[in-house]
Parts: C-alpha cells; structure tokens; sequence
DNA sequence: CCGGGGATTATCT
DNA sequence: GATAATCCCCGGC
C-alpha cells in the first residue's frame, strides 16, 4: 500500500483528481487508532468559476481559508451545524479546488468506527454520505489544514482492481448532490462513483 | 417501501 | 436573520 505523493494533488485538472481518487484508500491515525476506507464517491468542486463552491470568485473566508492551502491539503467544515465533511485540495497554492469525498467502503478497524459512530451494527450507513464518514473515521473540522501526505490522515493505493479494469467500466458520474442553488453549475457532471457499491450515497440523477 | 420535512448550529450578510 | 456540499425518522401509501 503506496502513499499517494504530493505530485498526485499539484495538477490543474480537480475533476481528473476526483475520478482518480475513486478506489484509493482513506486512512487516519488518531492516538494510535488506526482506521482505514477505500473511496467509491467523490465530487469536484473547482475554483472561481463554480457557484457551487465555497470559493466561488475568490471567495476566501475564515471558515475555507485552507482551500487556498497548498495541494494535499485536508479541508474540513461543518454543514447543517451537525456534520463534518472532508475535502481534499488540490492544485497550487492560491488555487482554491478541491475533492469532497462523499462515500467510503470500510477496511480496517470497523470495530473503532462503529464505536465512533454509535451504531451496533456495520451496515452501509456506517460510511455512505459525506457526513457519516467523517463520523466513522474521526475526522473533525481540528484536522482542517493538515497535509495528507502525513501520517496522520492519508490517502494511498494498493492493487485493488478496479484499477487494471477499463475506468469506464467501474465508474459512473452525475450532477452533484444538494446544490441546487448553484444555478446552471448544479448539472455540471462533477460526482464519481463506483458503480453498483453499496455504500454509494445516492442513487445517480439521470 | 418511499418521500417530505424537522433537527441543529457554524458561518456569512 | 437566513442559509447550508446532510441525516434520519415518521407518516402515508
């Protein structure tokens, strides 16, 4: 299992980085808790130009100053008042996108984020939507601004097979999912997922 | 089984 | 004061 490098983040293309990001694997390590989820849902949301982002013109507040962070970057902020989503940056520093993971397929330590989450259970709601797994692998909004080339949160691959299969085959995308107030952006085709995985958020709109 | 709406609070205007 | 990149329960079919 390879640690992705920091060239993997510093490109100009978030929405490339988005599918690319499809069956790589989430791992935090908390007080020794390790956790561990490969990714089947993610969206782009791209700088300036995106009504659906957070940095839509330039943007730039206290709560998404690290969107502006260097490529590798984790961005973490509360929505509804209740949940924690995480982001991944990309691009140059100054250059605001980022890749919301929406849905993960637990691997490693079930037992900790079923704990985490208070469930009794590992069905798929444990990790499917962007606010349950942040919920099942601890991440909070403190983890805002690391580097996920640390050893704290990171993202890697391994030889799942998904990756020798033709992309296409495995992937699907869709218009975004809760931002219909983006105006003509929210029919852009910026969310990827893995087609038929269960622990995908939402049946894809058509 | 499915769809609608309430929960709940950080953040921005 | 309004809004929000969501979740989950409950009521109706």
């Amino acid at each position: 299992m390879n640690k992705l490098p920091p060239e993997f983040y510093d490109r100009d293309d978030v929405v490339q980085i988005a599918k690319d990001l499809l069956g790589k694997i989430v791992v935090t390590n908390f007080d020794g808790l390790i956790t561990s989820c490969r990714i089947v849902e993610t969206e782009a949301y791209m700088a300036f130009i995106d009504r659906a982002a957070h940095s839509f013109g330039g943007r730039r507040t206290q709560r998404n100053e690290h969107m502006y962070a260097a490529a590798g970057t984790s961005y973490v902020y509360t929505c509804y008042g209740i949940h924690q989503l995480f982001n991944v940056v990309t691009n140059k520093k100054e250059v605001p996108d980022a890749v919301l993971i929406r849905a993960v397929e637990p691997l490693q330590g079930v037992d900790i984020m079923l704990h985490r989450s208070g469930k009794a259970t590992a069905d798929s709601s444990l990790t499917k939507g962007p606010g349950n797994l942040t919920r099942a692998l601890g991440i909070q909004k403190i983890h805002s601004g690391i580097s996920l080339t640390g050893n704290t949160i990171y993202i890697a691959e391994d030889n799942w097979p998904g990756n020798d299969l033709m992309r296409n085959d495995v992937t699907g995308s869709s218009k975004r999912i809760g931002i219909d107030g983006a105006g003509v952006d929210a029919l852009l085709p910026y969310r990827f997922f893995i087609k038929g995985n269960k622990y995908v958020s939402a049946r894809p709109v058509t």
